[in-house]
DNA sequence: CTTCCTGCAAAACATTTGCAGACTT
DNA sequence: AAGTCTGCAAATGTTTTGCAGGAAG
């Protein structure tokens, strides 16, 4: 499934969610930055740009909103912020190279969990919705 | 290896680190809820009954500190605060099986991800060092 | 028009920090 | 005795909320 603009507009509407001016522009940050994970002063400060007179609560309201929609994912990198990225729905698989030197988080892809998946929500009786692999370690420069 | 608190005193102790009442209490309530995730507001609440004196500053400088110090992990589940648990040095698998509509946060063990590990940090020119896997879901009481 | 959405400011939390006194070593 | 550690209170940083006006459908 493709994150374009009209699928989530189309989206938005059916659930009778107002296409604002706000809505769409933050939406438009995540698709120009679409590999980032932005924080919700990151999305404002894009933002702003465009239309100054934005709010931070507004951001902050859009995000929890597309979040729960998920249209966006929510993301921790213990940095005291939460983080979005726009995100597949359905096809969950949002993994992350975090370095612990100089902070960088690199993307991965890998469909090494299905199977596996299927074998823990068995043996503990547990229905798996989404899961989230994290691998902290040294990225190439800082390795050296 | 064992976290039995002698092991860590000696550990503090190498390194120079007072052992204080306040941090012996700390470390006891981990070791005594060792199946939990707290939070420092959580051992604050507990450790208040044996130290009512005890500050909430102290707390988080103590679990800072044993964090560094890989004694304690730092655990997130989205839900606003930072949580640690008591984990074993080096050998890092700290799985959890996180239910979207309880939150409750069972943890799991596998060893599954050793071979993958090494296949990702070739890949991706990634020296790992640990690994946090999460998996959203349904718990057994709440998947009914 | 009706209802939802926004911006602003204040509030609510979680966490950190400065400082003077207390305690470990 | 020296330096670290603690408790308190204030500060900080992020996220949430109340409210009155404004805009989308």
């Amino acid at each position: 499934m493709e994150y374009n603009l009209d699928n989530i507009y189309q989206r938005l509407h059916e659930l009778e969610y107002k296409i604002t001016p706000q809505r769409q522009i933050i939406l438009k940050a995540f698709i120009d930055n679409a590999t980032e994970h932005l924080s919700a002063e990151e999305v404002y400060n894009i933002v702003k740009e465009r239309d100054p007179n934005i709010g931070l609560a507004t951001v902050y309201r859009t995000l929890d909103l597309l979040a729960e929609l998920e249209i966006l994912q929510k993301l921790n990198f213990g940095d005291g912020k939460t983080r979005y990225e726009i995100g597949q729905r359905g096809e969950h698989h949002h993994h992350h190279l975090i370095c612990l030197k100089c902070g960088r988080v690199e993307e991965f892809d890998h469909d090494f969990l299905e199977s596996l998946e299927q074998a823990i929500a068995k043996k503990n009786n547990f229905t798996i919705i989404d899961h989230e692999v994290k691998f902290y370690g040294y990225c190439q420069k800082c390795s050296k």
